[in-house]
Order: structure tokens, then C-alpha cells, then sequence
DNA sequence: CTGTTTACCTGGGGGC
DNA sequence: TGCCCCCAGGTAAACA
């Protein structure tokens, strides 16, 4: 499940390994992921570069030479590797993008086929963010519009982190993590959170999410980065998964629950 | 407007 | 061995 810190991480990689190589041929096997089209994703990406690629959230915009943009969401199972490439691709490999005078390619895998391409100007991507009604990102977020998005809300914390349209970024593994670290209960709403409850979330948003990419993200099931590599926040879980084992500040035993239809874990005895 | 539920997909695991 | 069912979760769309 690529969230924040797992987009960073590929990101990072990306652009240390293809950018500005001229693109000379596309091979798309599932167009349904693809908008406005196929065709359209061919003709833009052929005989231009990447140029730049940022992030919000979960969302990568990839730029290219032509003052076009890519907006990729990897989704659930969504992989961007680089590759050799003579490298045989598999039946979840959905797009090969192939670069001039270079030995690797880029290919897009994705098992459940959920991830998206979408083709947009490179000048409308603030458009897109404002249209897709996005949050600020999670890494740049300011307390003061945290506590004022969060105390207007009537629904579980927990869901709260969830909602990309309050802050982005946040996914399943990394809400259950950053609120075993501040201590509150996941089911509590947020207009009944206290500000010193409100504060001690905020203050574990940024730096639980710096530590995850600083390990390069959390390798669960299918994430690994755009070499192919797992990352390692897996073995720093405090709560995700971590069901019969001891909590890390008090040893108490971590439960399992439903909270919006999401399975979450919590410490019974720090999180009330 | 708000919040909740369902659809989109596939693979893995449990029950029998 | 194999079939059925449920579960995993990010987002958009449908729903209340």
C-alpha cells in the first residue's frame, strides 16, 4: 500500500534513474487505467523527456519536456520499476516505456489494477489538486489549519487521517502509527478531541512519516521501491499488524478492530 | 452540505 | 485437489 513516505521513496529513485532520457517507444497491455486514452498516453510520452516529478499525497505528476504532466496514483498494488530492458514482463506489467541509447526500462506492474495515469497540462496541476478537492500535504500541513479541519469533524480520528481531502498522504499503515505514537483512541471523533490531544497527533504526523522514508517505506505485501527494493519501516511498526503482540510503551497486548470498514490497530490501554 | 457504503480488481488463506 | 467465501485498502461514485 504506497502512501506518503513509499511515493516519496519511488520518487526518489525515479528521478535519480530516468529523468531527461528522451522516450522512443510505449507499450500499453490495460488502457482502462489510462485517461483521456491509450493513444493519447502514446503520443504525448513519445520523443519527450521527464523532466521533473513532484508529489501531493499519494499523487505523483510526473512533467515532461512538452509542457505536458502525468498524474499517477499507484493505489493499492501499483508499481513503478525500472528495469533492464530486455527484461520479460509478466502478466500485471500494463505499460513498458522505453528510452533512447539506454539499457532500462520503465514499466508500470500493478496486480489488482487499481492504480491511474492521467494525462493533463503541466500548468493546471494546481487546478487538479484544488478539482480533486486535495488537502494540504502531509508533510507541510500547519498545526493551526489541522485543528481547525479536525475539530469540525464528526466521525473517528482514525478516518479523519484517512480523508485525503483534509490532509494528504495518510494511509492506512501510517494513521494506525501515528496515533499508537500520540496516544489516542482511534474511534474518538474529532470534534471531541481535546487540543492537547489535537496537538500530540500533529506532532507525530511529520516525523513518523520522515522516519518511514528515511527507511525507505513500509514493505507489507507488495510495495517495493523503483529498483525493486523492500523497504525496511516494516521492522518499526509499533501497531500496524501488530495484533497479540506487546505494546512498545506499555506491553500491553495491541488489538484489532473495524474503524470505517478499515482494520486498525491500537493499543487498548494507551489509546482511550 | 455531511458522513457512510459500495464498486473497482486480484491473490491468498480458511473451511470443508 | 478444488471450490467457495472473505479479506486486504485508495479513491470515486452512489447513497442516506
Amino acid at each position: 500500500m504506497p502512501e506518503l513516505p513509499e511515493v516519496e521513496t519511488i520518487i526518489r529513485g525515479l528521478k535519480q534513474q530516468i529523468l531527461n532520457l528522451i522516450i522512443v517507444d510505449v507499450k500499453i497491455y490495460y488502457k482502462p487505467m489510462i485517461k483521456p486514452s491509450a493513444i493519447i498516453l502514446r503520443k504525448t510520452l513519445v520523443a519527450a523527456s521527464i523532466i521533473n516529478i513532484l508529489r501531493h499525497g499519494k499523487y505523483m505528476f510526473l512533467s515532461l519536456s512538452n509542457q505536458m504532466t502525468l498524474v499517477w496514483h499507484l493505489r493499492m498494488t501499483g508499481q513503478l520499476l525500472v528495469v533492464e530492458k530486455n527484461k520479460a514482463i509478466d502478466k500485471h506489467t500494463h505499460i513498458e516505456i522505453i528510452f533512447k541509447d539506454h539499457d532500462k526500462k520503465l514499466i508500470y506492474r500493478d496486480i489488482r489494477k487499481f492504480g491511474t495515469c492521467e494525462i493533463i497540462k503541466t500548468s493546471s496541476i494546481k487546478e487538479y489538486i484544488e478539482n480533486h478537492h486535495l488537502g494540504q500535504d502531509s508533510l507541510e500541513i500547519d498545526y493551526n489549519s489541522f485543528k481547525s479541519l479536525i475539530k469540525k469533524k464528526k466521525k473517528p480520528i482514525k478516518s479523519i487521517l484517512l480523508d485525503q481531502t483534509v490532509l494528504a498522504g495518510i494511509g492506512n499503515i501510517y494513521a494506525d502509527e501515528i496515533l499508537i505514537r500520540a496516544s489516542v483512541f482511534p474511534l474518538k471523533h474529532g470534534y471531541k478531541l481535546k487540543d492537547n490531544e489535537i496537538q500530540a497527533i500533529f506532532k507525530e504526523i511529520k516525523p513518523t512519516l520522515q522516519a518511514a522514508i528515511i527507511k525507505k517505506g513500509t514493505s507489507f505485501s507488495d510495495y517495493i521501491n523503483s529498483i525493486g527494493q523492500k523497504g525496511k519501516f516494516q521492522l518499526h511498526l509499533r501497531a500496524y499488524q501488530q495484533q497479540g503482540k506487546p505494546c512498545f510503551r506499555c506491553k500491553s497486548i495491541i488489538k484489532k478492530i473495524k474503524v470505517g470498514g478499515r482494520g486498525t490497530y491500537y493499543c487498548p490501554n494507551c489509546q482511550k
